[in-house]
DNA sequence: TTCGTATATATGGATATGCATATATTGAAG
DNA sequence: CTTCAATATATGCATATCCATATATACGAA
């Protein structure tokens, strides 16, 4: 079971943060498609979802030549708490990557 | 004004974390309060809080020879809804450290 | 083979912590 | 009043460790 520190930890790290909360308001996304909306490196983003699997905040699933995050299955409300109010606070950051998103050419389908 | 990843990094560590919680429970306490509750040398407690402080997270009043810290005045209202939600979270681990500061002998009086 | 993703390695930079020391306040002795 | 000691807190320095990132490479599916 994720403690607090842990979860703040892994929210402290920009790259990780705004691919939580994007994962968060998305349901599902793979890997190129937060390259895209993130503007980082596919190394990059892997490297920090594995990290962020390996804490059981995501969860993830392969389906074709692609590899979709979503939230872990486990992850206690009081975390969720944690990632609806920092939601919130980063609305406009957010609202910037899911345009970018939305405008993404030849997104990966969803099965 | 402080941004989400910024307080997320300062509460991804356990000192920084319980001593942000406990203040945020007993509204002012005392560099050796803290010491007392949390276990932790002088100079630890001491550097943790000035990164608080310097964050906009805590506020320090001299009052006597003790320097009692306290939430930042202009703290945002979702900084305080995670710090509740973290309260919640860490019951049990704060418990503990009330209990300590509970059973201090000596105790810095409140004006 | 190509596309999407993961991982190994190296490296630079940040961070935490201990120890020693500095500063500030208070009170007591002279 | 001045000096000294005790208490509370902050900080400079050295060090060890952790972290993020880039580059290169491997793996797996189509």
């Amino acid at each position: 079971m994720i403690e607090p520190v842990q979860l703040f930890k892994c929210l402290s790290d920009e790259t990780r943060l705004h691919a939580t909360l994007l994962i968060y308001m998305e349901h599902e996304l793979c890997v190129c498609e937060l390259m895209e909306a993130l503007g980082d490196s596919q190394p990059k983003i892997s490297r920090h979802l594995a990290q962020l699997r390996n804490c059981g905040i995501l969860n993830d699933a392969r389906r074709g030549q692609w590899v979709f995050y979503s939230l872990g299955k486990s992850l206690p409300d009081w975390a969720k708490e944690i990632l609806e109010t920092a939601c919130k606070a980063n609305k406009d950051a957010l609202q910037v990557f899911r345009k970018k998103l939305a405008a993404m050419k030849s997104r990966p389908q969803c099965c």
